[in-house]
RNA sequence: GCCGGGAUGGCGGAAUGGUAGACGCUACGGACUUAAAAUCCGUUGCCCGCAAGGGCGUGUGGGUUCGAGUCCCAUUCCCGGCACCA
């Protein structure tokens, strides 16, 4: 027996980390003689310098599947970039004083060393960083093409203004009235901004999310709320004394007859217009008021409901009834077309204002009998609905719509919830938005060849600082220029783009990332696309991937790329919990207080707590070294609560190998998981015995010839070559499903079974053969170790080694254990060759003793029996 | 309210309608050690029993089935998303 050197981490993995960039693993190249790729890709992250290990979790993810793929001979695309444009980049100039750029490389360069770190390998001559002209030329050339297709256009609209980041937010960006990220109460200013025609693309971008069984249902019914379509109509009601019509959406057509009134929206065109002279004022005073009204305070949800009357009246098509117009702030003005017509018999929002201002509610569907609620929303016969009566709401809606068409009163019409894409942006940090505006000949894209506009180095921090404009509109120097078309004195776009444009298509970018020519190349783009497995963080359900598909959808379209959508596989992955001080607290009898309402509130506990409470939801009291008491909790990890565990001191204590087994055995990938010492502990000992499993046999395996004929293995050397198959089966299908901790805990079992064997049987042919398969199995999720004890064995790389192929044959045994069961419930069990007959099976089970107990003086009615597993009889008496 | 997902030991979690609790953590007992750490061996869902064995057990109540954590109906609670979108 060789000597017992140590599982030494910091020898082993510094080592292969060269020896992997030596050899260019994970180097991607268009190898088609391959036959099959896999695009395997991460989220690309904000650049944040210093790695913790909640933001290595998916990179650990997404390395584990592109070596596997490698080891199954893909070609692999793995690759990695910065979304690096961004408000944080400005904050920490005007913080430290140091330029948004240096910051940028800065922390990019510290991010990547963390990487390297953990081991993870990415083809880095495809790195993409946003904020670099290189790659952000490509975002103007995309938006001048959008522009001439007209997708890109100019509005004034009221648009989303966040007080703290000093600039205009897409509806995607307001989060329950709030900015995402400043958290500040959004404003309504009227501006005119740059949108993209995302809603042209609604239908496809909602239709297609069928096309994606890899998504997860969660993501693709948060898209489809999103987009939020609805089917109906829309059509007129004639105003009374004036030569207006109000325009109206309704998905519920079939009941006009009940139209008791309509709502504008306060902000409405029309409302100025028909308002009489006596309620004039009432109605000014409404409109102002909604203004003055936070987006927070319109959408509180008990809020009582509020209008005022125009003094105007409408004529009900349907039935020519004269119906008062009002105006009040549930309906609003952004959607369908800002005016509805009021069914309070059929809607509860219109029952509630009826009510309220005492307006006449008609029931145009007959409610079942005994109906005590008030608006009637179901399906039921029409009534009090001329030539509808009688009919059922699907065959009244065909029947109305059809009517309106003939009298030119309306049509069938889809509206969507989704709105078009706000992308201008008052901030420095971002793309340039290449148009030029030209008092003579108004807006003039940028031609295609005096692209990039180069975002300029402004120099003093105070020049960045966001001030409600853009801050290149201070510099001159930038927005000076020629008019293209007349050569006259015009100006830049001093705005730029939401970042999010950049991250729209950076996976695209990856194909071919160096091109000077084009975005990409189409044929690289269709070797690579669709990504095969697309890893990242929930929070971006919505914003990014709606965005990204979008994007992808216009790029088909242009005949950049075959793929229509870009992701065919999603995960999104459970965030990693570290352990977390919230500060000290006091007893009080039962009662905890928190000393740090601070911390407290960032963890959204609240005030005080009972000790059970506390128990309950898997908080520790800890006593700290001065005396006193803390409350600790699992918390997402995050820079702000400094609780991360930092990547590189981890990794120089403990190693990179370690780290990612107990990231990816702790729990299901899609779950939370909190990172604790004792998870580590079991890692190290996992780790360690794998690696004692092979120097302690070093020399003997060494020595061990592999050559053996599986057919003709016996007793205990063929159940640990069965073992050996059932593991590859199982790691295989559960690396496919993105299964890892069972996957792992499958090779801790075979590990188990190869100790044992191990002391039972010594070394031999099959244990030579086991050990070399448990090595290349282990090295998607250790790579280091792996390396390390393959090379004992070989002079190429483990993943340069076809992964190991599953012998059906070995999966038969030729014993099974019989579960037998009395009336469904286990009595006995035995072992049974797999080629005894039925009746055999039969005979032996009912000789089993306890077996025998529970069928004395019974009556045998039936026997149930499932191959190779299981015998139930059932008897009676 | 609507939509999506859950509820299994002390904990994280396993289980194509067929042995519930794999694997790991914790805890306890033992070996090694002067001792500790590390390592190794064993026990670890609950109850009764010396044991053989038996009973109970996957949020709750029903159902289908020879057999249900798994399928169906109802219900409670938890997490996430949306929420005056006509």
């Amino acid at each position: 027996m060789v000597t017992t050197d140590r599982y030494n981490p910091h020898e082993i993995e510094p080592k292969w980390q060269k020896y992997w960039e030596q050899i260019g693993l994970l180097r991607a190249s268009e190898d088609s003689g391959r036959g099959k790729k896999a695009y395997i890709l991460v989220m690309f992250p904000y650049p944040s310098g210093d790695l913790h290990m909640g933001h290595l979790k998916n990179y650990t993810m997404g390395d584990v599947l592109a070596r596997w793929r490698t080891q199954q001979g893909y070609s692999v695309l793995h690759p990695f970039g910065w979304d690096a444009f961004g408000l944080p980049a400005e904050n920490a100039a005007l913080k430290f004083g140091i330029s948004p750029a240096d910051w940028t490389f800065g922390n990019i360069q510290q991010s990547k060393e963390s990487l390297a770190l953990m081991g993870i390998q990415y083809d880095w001559s495809r790195e993409v960083t946003t904020c670099t002209p290189a790659y952000y030329k490509w975002n103007q050339w995309i938006f001048l093409k959008m522009y001439e297709k007209g997708l890109a256009y100019r509005k004034k609209s009221y648009v989303n203004w966040d007080p703290v980041e000093q600039s205009v937010l897409a509806n995607e960006q307001v989060i329950d009235g709030r900015g995402w990220r400043s958290g500040a109460l959004v404003e309504k200013r009227e501006l005119e901004q740059w949108y993209l025609k995302i809603t042209d693309y609604a239908e496809r971008l909602l239709a297609d999310l069928d096309k994606l069984p890899r998504w997860p249902e969660k993501v693709k019914a948060m898209q489809r709320a999103w987009i939020g379509k609805s089917v109906g109509a829309e059509f007129d009601f004639p105003v009374k004394g004036h030569a207006h019509k109000i325009r109206v959406f309704s998905t519920r057509p079939d009941t006009i007859f009940g139209a008791t009134f309509m709502v504008l929206a306060p902000e409405h065109e029309l409302v100025a217009r028909i308002t009489t002279p006596e309620q004039k004022e009432a109605v000014e005073a409404y409109v102002a008021a909604t203004r003055m009204k936070s987006e927070v305070e319109r959408q509180r949800e008990d809020r009582e409901k509020t209008g005022v009357w125009t003094g105007a009246y409408a004529i009900n098509p349907a039935n020519g009834k004269e119906i008062p117009i009002w105006i009040a702030d549930y309906v609003l003005a952004g959607y369908g077309t800002g005016a509805i017509m009021a069914v309070p018999g059929q809607d509860q929002r219109d029952w509630e204002f009826a009510e309220k201002f005492g307006l006449e509610i008609i029931r145009t569907v007959e409610p079942p009998a005994g109906w005590q609620g008030q608006a009637y929303t179901e399906d039921g016969p029409a009534i009090n609905s001329g030539f509808l009566n009688g009919l059922y709401v699907e065959e009244a809606k065909q029947k109305i719509i059809a009517w309106m068409e003939e009298k030119g009163i309306g049509q069938a019409k889809v509206n969507y919830r989704l709105r078009d894409w706000l992308i201008s942006r008052q901030r420095y940090w971002g793309t340039p938005i290449p148009m030029i505006h030209c008092d003579s000949c108004g807006i003039v894209p940028v031609p295609y060849e005096d692209l990039p506009v180069v975002l300029p180095t402004l120099k003093d921090v105070e020049d960045i600082r966001p001030k409600g404009k853009s801050p290149l509109a201070a510099h001159p120097e930038f927005y000076q220029c020629t008019c293209p078309k007349c050569g006259g004195i015009a100006q830049r776009d001093t705005d730029t783009m939401d970042t999010f444009f950049d991250s729209s298509w950076y996976f695209l970018r990856y194909t071919d990332a160096h091109n000077e020519n084009l975005p990409f190349d189409p044929t690289k783009a269709n070797f690579w696309m669709p990504v095969d497995q697309y890893i990242g963080g929930i929070e971006h359900a919505i914003l990014h991937l709606l965005y990204a598909r979008f994007f992808t959808k216009f790029l088909h379209d242009l005949g950049l790329v075959e793929a229509e959508e870009p992701f065919e596989g999603l995960f999104t992955q459970g965030m990693v919990q570290g352990w977390t001080d919230v500060g000290e607290v006091v007893l009080e009898g039962q009662t905890l207080r928190f000393k740090n309402p601070e911390r407290r509130a960032k963890l959204e506990l609240p005030e005080t707590l009972t000790l059970e409470e506390a128990q309950k939801s898997g908080a520790e009291l800890r006593t700290h070294e001065d005396g006193t008491l803390h409350f600790w909790k699992p918390a997402t990890m995050s820079k702000s609560l400094g609780n991360g565990v930092m990547v590189g001191p981890f990794v120089r204590e403990q190693g990179a190998d370690i780290a990612r087994i107990t990231i990816l055995f702790a729990a299901p990938p899609e779950n939370e998981m909190v990172w604790t010492e004792e998870g580590v502990q079991g890692a190290w000992r996992y780790l360690n015995r794998v690696y004692r499993l092979v120097s302690e046999n070093l020399t003997e395996l060494k020595a061990q010839s592999e050559t053996f004929e599986p057919a003709e293995l016996e007793g205990a050397h063929k159940a640990l070559y069965q073992k050996l198959h059932q593991t590859i089966k199982k790691v295989t299908d559960d690396l496919e499903a993105l299964r890892f901790n069972t996957a792992i805990a499958a090779l801790m079992e075979l590990l188990n079974a190869l100790s044992d064997y191990r002391k039972e049987q010594g070394v031999s042919p099959v244990f030579r053969h086991a050990v070399l398969r448990y090595v290349q199995m282990l090295a998607p999720f250790a790579p280091h170790l792996a390396e390390e004890l393959w090379h004992h064995f070989h002079t190429t790389s483990v993943f340069h080694a076809p992964w190991p192929t599953l012998d059906e044959e070995a999966l038969k045994a030729d014993h099974f254990e019989l579960v037998v069961q009395v009336n469904g419930r286990v009595r006995g069990r035995t072992t049974v060759s797999s080629n005894a007959s039925e009746e055999e099976i039969r005979r032996l089970a009912k000789a089993l003793p306890n077996v025998q107990q529970h069928l004395e003086g019974k009556e045998v009615v039936k026997e149930i029996y499932v191959p190779k597993k299981l015998l139930n009889i059932v008897v009676r008496g």
